[in-house]
DNA sequence: TAGTAATATAGTTATGTAGTTATATCAATG
DNA sequence: CATTGATATAACTACATAACTATATTACTA
């Protein structure tokens, strides 16, 4: 595992690319769905009624989802199942989380610091 | 450095902490500030310049940079320097440039053993 | 082949937001 | 204290898209 850190090479669409990524995962739904979806394949009745929502609007993101290869599509007859196809999601989830995490830590310890 | 994996448990609220984190990325002006600030710290005007767009826009959007946490800012008479704050988007970065990597790679090697 | 179940698409509405121009704030300087 | 330079805010426009309802497609079944 080598670092890169050659950001500032990168073009423009590349960068577009990256941040093309970045807003798929930016809605609450889609990262719902990725998060049931971890558990392994579901089938899309299955998926609309785990998170709350119509099942067209779960068949649009699934669709989007599965454009930009997040995850993948296997049909059985009538039903669809989809699965993750791209882990590495995970790992982004991962660290945002503990970047955030850090930063309300440091948030309570500066509270702690004015009131303890 | 554990895996945590237990992104079943996530609550809406974080869920949609995480997504917004995402959402913040997903733009490809922000992506472009943040690759000239890995550089060191800058000032607006000379951000300006680096990425091409008025300074309104600039100001717009290191602002919400700032808000999220993700960059820094620092005031030194008229001019005001942003800096980034939170390295791990850097490492979101180069997450997502692998798997888009690998991605393409993947279609690539498809390709050959089709026309190869 | 008619009917039913599962998924996908079309069309619409409402909302968010990126970019622009104009203007305001604020600090230095004459 | 008026002016200039640097940054921020306000008001606006244009566009993207999330969610909904209705409908279409497709596969199984009686």
């Amino acid at each position: 595992m080598k670092k890169t850190n050659d950001h500032q090479k990168m073009t423009p669409e590349a960068l577009a690319l990256v941040a093309e990524r970045f807003r798929l995962l930016g809605e609450p739904l889609r990262l719902n769905i990725l998060q049931k979806l971890q558990a392994g394949e579901m089938s899309v009745g299955e998926i609309t009624e785990a998170v709350e929502t119509s099942q067209p609007n779960v068949s649009k993101h699934l669709k989007m989802l599965q454009t930009y290869g997040v995850v993948s599509r296997r049909q059985e007859g009538n039903t669809v199942y989809y699965a993750i196809a791209d882990p590495s999601i995970f790992e982004l989830c991962d660290v945002v989380c503990g970047s955030l995490q850090g930063r309300f830590e440091s948030q309570y310890n500066k509270m702690r610091s004015v009131f303890g």
